[in-house]
DNA sequence: TCGGTTACAGTACAACTGCATTGCCAAAGG
DNA sequence: CCTTTGGCAATGCAGTTGTACTGTAACCGA
């Protein structure tokens, strides 16, 4: 090894720059060159680390996947009640902060490339699907302890949750309605799984 | 007038190639060019329809826009059940056949374009805030009629339906589960707004 | 010390982009 | 007839794109 460098932490810091750019001036924007002047790099040293730029896109779609999955991981205390941590887990996916509406921008934009490119669509479907099955088991295990209406399939309950908080982040982050207003409804869709 | 043509039809026309270009290779891969071979024209007569590339983006925003709304429009008889009026509106907005697919990936492209392009996403605005308006009022009437529950607001439910509607779409976009599941999650949905 | 490998920076290049310009042709009005 | 005007094609241009190819320095095992 010639030289100490943390290969991880470069990719990673390139990845971050791509995802600024990607939300500040769209997935299109994002080019060699303004990704490398964005992280204030070479284009050569973002070439060193990425074959090409498809690869450091699927890296940093990654990255994203990856920053949501430690989020929800945060918020997973086991004795809690089921509702209040479903909650706080879904929560997290909407764009209410700085911070999450950017990621929440860079998501959108990789749906739509993602509904384009099979290839990029491998990685966000792994991703939904083990949410999907996650939640899926919280409502079942709600409905076992008598704290969820049993009326519905608990995998549709957690499919319908996902897609309403997807459908609610999209409607935000194109500027439909306030981010208070996408959590009443989403609390509004809660009560009605869950009691009042 | 040196020679007859429909002006409004040769735009359509672009427009639709636009759409397909859109489709299948995605927004980014929209370029004049792109855009004229698929018209099967020259580059000129593009232009000598459209000052610009943003112009005609609009332009074939709007037309999604309008073929949603006509679409729309076609399923609204007075006399039928309003869960079924409802129900007929709103499976208008699933990717559930070929030519939904196309347009609900275009209009997912623009989702993500317009998050990022503010004058672009005035125009999407207004479409889903009337309807999210519409949407209200045939709930406010249903809960009248004692069609369904009470114990939502109907605004509010309105804007569920919209978010999970749109969250379905993007999801079936992404093949994370088929049109079906989509609907059978939708109609569950329906069904705890309205009786079994 | 030496050879080899890694970590960059710089540049060159062909392909592409949006747009402006130019020119030709058909038709309508004077 | 002939000039004007709109419909359309072709080409040129400056800028950007992804990528390949340099060159050069740093490091490490031998």
């Amino acid at each position: 090894m010639p030289r100490k460098v943390d290969r991880h932490e470069r990719r990673t810091r390139i990845a971050a720059a791509l995802m600024r750019v990607a939300a500040e001036r769209g997935l299109e924007a994002v080019s060699l060159r303004h990704v490398a002047a964005e992280a204030s790099v070479s284009v050569g040293m973002v070439q060193h680390y990425f074959r090409d730029k498809d690869e450091m896109m699927v890296f940093a779609l990654g990255r994203v996947s990856e920053n949501v999955a430690a989020r929800l991981a945060a918020g997973g205390d086991a004795d809690t009640p089921l509702r209040e941590m479903l909650r706080a887990l879904l929560v997290q996916l909407l764009p209410l902060d700085e911070e999450r509406t950017v990621e929440g921008q860079v998501a959108l934009a990789f749906q739509a490339y993602a509904a384009v490119r099979p290839t990029v669509a491998e990685g966000l479907r792994e991703n939904t699907a083990q949410m999907r099955a996650f939640v899926g088991d919280r409502i079942r295990a709600a409905q076992a302890a008598g704290e969820a209406v049993t009326t519905v399939d608990p995998l549709r309950a957690a499919t319908a949750l996902l897609a309403l908080v997807e459908g609610l982040g999209v409607h935000v982050l194109g500027g439909h309605y306030s981010a208070d207003e996408a959590l009443a409804v989403f609390d509004a869709h809660l009560d009605t799984l869950f009691g009042p």
